[in-house]
DNA sequence: CACTGATGCGCG
DNA sequence: AAAGCGCGCATCAGTG
């Protein structure tokens, strides 16, 4: 059963019921009917927790955040929804659309970004417009994936996104916990005490003292790129960039402390007290997450900079007194989505226990930081260096996995698209500039046709591992409420990182947790590859502070 | 003064 | 010091 929320331009809501008579017969609307928009969040959780809806409803709206805070406002969980908004960009752009009206259809109002939560008012607070023409498009949907060929993949795909789009607003409004006092302890410790507004902190003054002494700068602001590296060459220090990695082959005095500068630098910007007054209130902190905002189908975030939590401060998530943080990571995940997807026998075989060491093993390479340079090699398509240079070696023992990133590639290279499992397709080198990701070199349809080829062969890696941590954590918050509901003090996620997942949990429950996240993980593999022999082995660590995961 | 691109570095 | 993918953010420098 389906049910389509529509918000009419006076604030209440058209609820529009759709059913299949028999399981064979398309899906059918069965009628409207007008909810009152304070009476939504009672409809919408009589309907959740109505035991003759055995099937259990999927709410199709627009927007997941323009519906589901204030749902949670009330105290109202969604099972399962469809985000029409995230599937119409996945279905537009999908291989396995092609013919249907959707597929490359010109941009129009739904590919727009998520609505935007306004940050004055109340904290979950979006615009109550909504985008145009709800039920149009969900039935170009369902006729876009019921028409395709790859109509399992894309049902799939489109309710691992959409449930996405539910955990994204469920993690933002827990939030992470974070111990503002742990972190500002560890700013002082690595920078001295919190400075006043325009000076430098007490711990970076004599870093930058010898750093302008041994340059014999005495006015340099390291800071400015662009002045650093003419005081380096003026001092006898030829480097053509003042990157870490160039600075450290060179013998010098400033070079330690500039180093030791810079880091520190780096820690006060990123993640400094302005970061902690900017991101952290009452105990937690709330990016906000981007389901989807990766052309690969990973998640962004935008503001704060949650993706690249600096290991230096993950001392600062601190589980609240009676709990404990369950932190779980797939081990080797984009190399084992690879074995998945090639049914690389070999590779399989070598993944029974650590891959890498497996690799070592099968003879292709002789130790562990090899097998994993070897590996990254492959699937991003290093050509030289170190990597490069195994590659090969690699290809020998697991010819299987080694083409079918050849294949993507050499794809890519003559400006076709490519797929994930589930169906996210590439964009097509040819479209606008408007369709393809911010970096992409737009003149690649003519020239650099070798890095598209690298971005095709690694977007179908990425892009399925992706899947896999969308239906991950799917299945992870089905089973979570299966078994502790959802009222009071319940285990729950807290962060999600491409392929590792953070949860708060009572003590008590934390070994139990533990176990479910492991079962959901075996969920997530058979999901995609069924019984193909890949296994999705986690590391799991439960704790008190992130800091200790790992 | 506002914007844009380049740089460097954090994460997977 | 980039080779070899995908991101976000702060800062600086140059432009309009």
């Amino acid at each position: 059963m389906f049910l389509l929320l529509e918000r009419r331009s006076d604030g209440d809501v058209d609820l529009t019921t759709y059913r299949r008579p028999d399981p064979r017969a398309a899906l059918t609307a069965e009628g409207t009917r007008l909810v009152r928009d304070g009476e939504l969040a009672e409809v919408v959780r009589a309907t959740e927790s109505d035991p003759a809806a055995a099937d259990g409803p999927r709410w199709v709206w627009d927007d997941t955040p323009r519906w589901y805070p204030r749902l949670l406002d009330a105290g109202v969980r969604v099972a399962r929804c469809v985000d029409l908004r995230l599937c119409h960009a996945v279905l537009r752009a999908a291989a396995a659309t092609a013919g249907h009206e959707l597929n490359g259809a010109p941009r129009g109002p739904w590919d727009v970004p998520a609505a935007a939560e306004r940050p004055s008012d109340g904290l979950f607070d979006v615009p109550p417009d909504s985008l145009p023409g709800p039920a149009a498009e969900f039935a170009r949907q369902r006729s876009a994936i019921e028409a395709s060929p790859g109509r399992r993949g894309l049902e799939l795909l489109t309710a691992a996104e959409s449930t996405g789009a539910l955990v994204a607003v469920e993690m933002r409004r827990r939030g992470i916990p974070w111990s503002a006092d742990v972190h500002d302890r560890l700013l002082t410790r690595a920078l001295g005490p919190r400075p006043s507004p325009g000076e430098r902190p007490a711990g970076m003054r004599a870093d930058l003292d010898e750093v302008r002494a041994a340059l014999g700068a005495p006015d340099l602001n390291p800071d400015s790129t662009a002045e650093l590296l003419r005081s380096l060459n003026a001092a006898g220090i030829h480097v053509a960039s003042t990157s870490k990695h160039e600075l450290q082959r060179h013998e010098h005095p400033v070079i330690e402390p500039l180093l030791r500068y810079k880091l520190k630098q780096r820690l006060l910007v990123a993640n400094g007290w302005t970061w902690l007054d900017a991101w952290v209130h009452d105990g937690r902190f709330r990016p906000d997450y981007v389901p989807g905002g990766v052309v690969t189908g990973r998640w962004a975030t935008s503001g704060g900079g949650a993706l690249q939590l600096p290991r230096a401060v993950r001392a600062a998530v601190v589980a609240d007194p009676g709990h404990r943080l369950v932190v779980a990571d797939a081990s080797q995940l984009e190399p084992r989505i690879l074995t998945g997807l090639s049914g690389d026998g070999a590779m399989a075989a070598a993944g029974e226990g650590d891959l890498y060491e497996g690799i070592v093993r099968s003879g292709a390479v002789a130790t562990r930081a090899e097998a994993k340079l070897a590996m990254l090699g492959a699937m991003y398509g290093a050509t030289s260096g170190e990597s490069g240079r195994l590659v090969p070696r690699l290809a020998r023992q697991f010819p299987a996995a080694m083409a079918l990133v050849e294949a993507a590639a050499r794809t890519g290279e003559q400006g076709g698209v490519v797929s994930t499992l589930l169906g996210r397709t590439s964009p097509s080198p040819a479209a606008g500039a408007d369709e393809l990701p911010p970096e992409m070199p737009r003149e690649t349809a003519g020239r650099d046709t070798r890095a598209w080829g690298r971005f095709t062969r690694n977007f179908v890696v990425q892009g399925t591992a992706a899947e896999w941590a969308l239906c991950w954590m799917g299945a992870l918050r089905s089973r979570l409420h299966a078994r502790w509901g959802d009222e009071g003090d319940v285990p729950h996620l807290v962060f999600f990182l491409h392929d590792e997942l953070v949860l708060h949990v009572p003590s008590a429950a934390a070994d139990e947790v533990a176990a479910v996240v492991v079962e959901a993980a075996a969920e997530a593999g058979r999901l995609l590859f069924g019984e193909a022999p890949v296994r999705f082995p986690l590391t799991v660590a439960v704790v008190d502070d992130y800091s200790q995961a790992k």
